[in-house]
DNA sequence: AATAATAATAGGAACGATTACTATTTAAAG
DNA sequence: CTTTAAATAGTAATCGTTCCTATTATTATT
């Protein structure tokens, strides 16, 4: 994967937020240093740097993400204000629990938890 | 919400599969009954029966799959084959869990267990 | 430093899933 | 039956994303 300007700072907007935006977001940011770059752009660079390991993609209803944190982890979703909170919860019980009951091999649990953030919680 | 021959065969085609389909599947179960049916119907019918609270629309990657199991439950997805098998795993410990430490107030735990199914593991 | 090879780009067209619009049909209440 | 409004078919529009192509830019080679 050769060098390109636009490349560098697609990374770094991912790498300087924790809102885990959107390509548009991206899109936006990005145009403000390189105005004429174009949206194919960022999403091609957005996918070879999740091809690379420096992201990972997740998913919010039907719509794509952003996220330079590709520990494991899982996400607190404010059903309010639409935010996602980084968690991280590892429960190898589950993946045994899984494997036992099911047959089924784990690799990976996705997993969003929705409910009311502590600005919009009722108590 | 009045009667309607299309949504009555909407609920049943969704009511009859556990493949969690999506709207462009039913349209095509659907068509073999009502041959004039039109997608927009489809949708516009699967989203009443969402909100009416008789199936529950689940989002698998960034396509929309229907789900006539509304009960509380999570998805053990087979990276192989695309499947989409049911599981039960209410983990109450959790919810309290992520209320002391975070604050939040949890109300759905959606959980996609992403791996092989036992026709596509390995071991 | 100039050249060659080819990866990456900008810009725009195409695409697939979903939603919106509108004239017509149909359920069901009076 | 008539009337009223909800639901429909058919189609256009929209949104997020991917694909295409001529041009530009990076990097390896002279």
């Amino acid at each position: 994967m050769r060098y390109s300007q636009q490349r560098e700072k697609i990374r770094e907007i991912v790498y300087n937020t924790n809102s885990h935006p959107t390509a548009d977001w991206v899109y936006s940011q990005v145009k403000k240093t390189i105005p004429n770059i174009s949206l194919g752009t960022v999403y091609r660079n957005l996918k070879q740097l999740e091809d690379s390991g420096d992201l990972k993609t997740i998913y919010d209803g039907n719509i794509a993400r952003y996220d330079w944190n590709t520990d494991l982890h899982n996400h607190l979703k404010c059903k309010h204000c639409g935010d996602l909170i980084d968690i991280a919860l590892t429960d190898k019980k589950l993946h045994s629990k899984i494997k036992k009951d099911f047959k089924f091999e784990v690799d990976i649990v996705e997993m969003t938890i929705i409910g009311s953030c502590k600005k919009h919680a009722k108590t």
